[in-house]
DNA sequence: GATGAATGAGTATTCATTCAT
DNA sequence: GATGAATGAATACTCATTCAT
């Protein structure tokens, strides 16, 4: 929650008062994110970003050894937030079933919050999973795997959760309905980002029959 | 079931039946589907794709008229099957819960079909939107959208499904959590379609909770 | 003036009834004569004069051997014609201002029949000075200059034309004011090709000033 | 007269008193329309450019947005300037025959000094009139065909010129004859520009009839 | 920190031409 | 005579990156 991730850092950036020189990268990070998210990783060109930044394509180099650099550190910096928030909530000693909605509330929250990191990782999946040097991207992603599915086996073992259920799954199923909201919701929509979690937690919960 | 779809037709496509010509296209098709999906479509080279074709680059232009057209080409084909079959599915005269299951065994026996075309079609939406050339994909979206939406809308008139919860929230939870599973779902991994879908259909059927 | 130009035979081509083979083949230069012209040698295609033909491309060099080979024939049709006629007109026995107005009727005439030959001599003539296979060209222009040279001289030599002219400028400038013409004379205009030449001879019998 | 065309522009670019950048601009153009004069416009590759510019032929993209874009500046540039002087001189306040051997010599200086666009104006006209692109050209000709045609219209209602010619015809002839001297002209020939200016102007004024 | 000029490797596309059928 | 598939060389253009100023 106390978040330190590449958008909202942007949007302090802007004020051009606190952090000097680093608030340059951020804001610089951000824009890229953006151009990322929307338009496709290779699809954006270092001059898309530069001139979006008011700056020549050149310049860029000053603060980014290079384009792949800059993802990288987009990508670095929301899944070690990710990581330490999502373990914090599992940690925090609730209930299994609570830690669960925890965990999906803090997905959307993310989502809400840096929609442009959620959407790098969704939609760059092909980027991603074939350059090794985004190999930690996956790493970081097991490690959140395996947060989860301590949540969820223990609720089965505590009888939280029904147990005919393959946990690995289930994890993908919650995982992949959360994540994928990042391509319609709007955090200026008509839906928020709690009223959605609160409607995907009914589903979750008690299914869809009658 | 009784799909065209471009990766069956490839495989059938050395049979000669459907015209010498024609088979070529899907053949090439195939291959530029693979391709496209697996690297994604702005990091495969149509060298890329000739070479893997044996031919040079320059005579995938004597099939087809540019490297966009190839995936139009793909989309179109996969979204028109796929309308088609969910039509007849939703419209098969059963109940809308009998039709929902339907509807969702078709996704992952799709996915298990035409993985490629799928898979194109869930991560390419950043060019899929931004390109004007690509509207059709969205539109048709829209028109299996609403044969979903109808099948909801009729269950909780009918009593099948709960009535509290939104019926477009509802969809796209569902399309997410299936449509996904493409990205992980292996043909010849340890899980089956079929063994997917059951477990899905569980969970959404009724929820987590025991 | 009973010319056998391409422009021409193409028009009886089209009967296919005379000349069996070769008729074809004047059918496909008229084709590329004036595509040549209108569009620009390089800007035409092979393809575009076998799509005009009704043929695929290859199936041109059933024919000719190449590209080059279609404007090479097209221009030595041209100015095989051209010097026969001229040199009919000059050793034709009449006085050198005869002459010179019935070089200058012929040169008309010929813009009205074949205007794509014509065409093609003036505005190719990057292509025509610096590839070697079109030195031809050039050397029947040197010819042609010969026997408008030698009329001119003559009426010079005989007090038909004013001697303080040279007589190399004035062809270049007949030459070139006739020529030129091409461009913008259209055979089923307003201006027939004999009123015109009637008000150009005009003005190079008594000049411009009152 | 006080012209900046781009070739004499280019000459005096390494004086880099216009600004440094726009020298390197006009130097590449002055190689441009060289090129393009001399092979025609669609022979000369953006690499022959670079190559004679010593860069490589990426490297022009730099400067230009495509080989169109410098076709067309060396195009507007030239037909920006032609359309300047000839009005000055057309509006100079002398009798119409001074204007319009004003308005000849002017052609036979441009035809000296910026050969290569002149020639360029003169040899791509299946380029000009079918790219829409370059329908400026076509205009600002109609506004040269203006001002001389009212500098004829004006001598033979002022008993300047004979009457009994067709101005528009008169506009034409002297024109095309003009203009095509650039096609053999040479700045270091026998005949300079003033010398063949006279003589065409005494055949203009007076005749070919002794 | 930024500019502007340039690099160099690539990228889709074009097109004259060939040739087995 | 014609097809259709393919070649191979070229073509305009792109773009991440470098570097002297």
């Amino acid at each position: 929650m106390a978040s330190s991730n590449n958008e909202a850092t942007a949007r302090a950036g802007r004020r051009r008062s606190t952090g000097a020189g680093s608030s340059r990268r951020a804001q610089l990070l951000a824009i890229a994110a953006e151009m990322f998210a929307t338009r496709g990783y290779s699809q954006t060109t270092v001059r898309d970003i530069a001139d979006e930044a008011g700056i020549l394509s050149g310049s860029l180099y000053h603060h980014f050894a290079s384009k792949e650099a800059m993802l990288t550190e987009i990508l670095r910096d929301f899944m070690g937030n990710l990581l330490t928030e999502i373990r914090d909530i599992a940690e925090a000693g609730q209930t299994p079933r609570e830690a669960l909605d925890g965990l999906i509330y803090n997905s959307f929250e993310t989502i809400h919050r840096v929609p442009f990191a959620v959407a790098l990782y969704q939609n760059e999946s092909a980027l991603l999973t074939t350059t090794p040097e985004f190999a930690f991207v996956h790493k970081a992603s097991l490690d959140v795997e395996k947060v989860w599915l301590g949540v969820l086996k223990q609720g089965q073992a505590e009888g939280d959760f029904r147990a005919d259920l393959d946990p690995g799954l289930t994890y993908r199923f919650i995982r992949d309905a959360i994540w994928s909201t990042v391509r319609w919701y709007s955090p200026r929509g008509r839906l928020q980002h709690r009223t959605v979690a609160d409607q995907y937690l009914e589903m979750l919960h008690g299914g869809l029959l009658a």
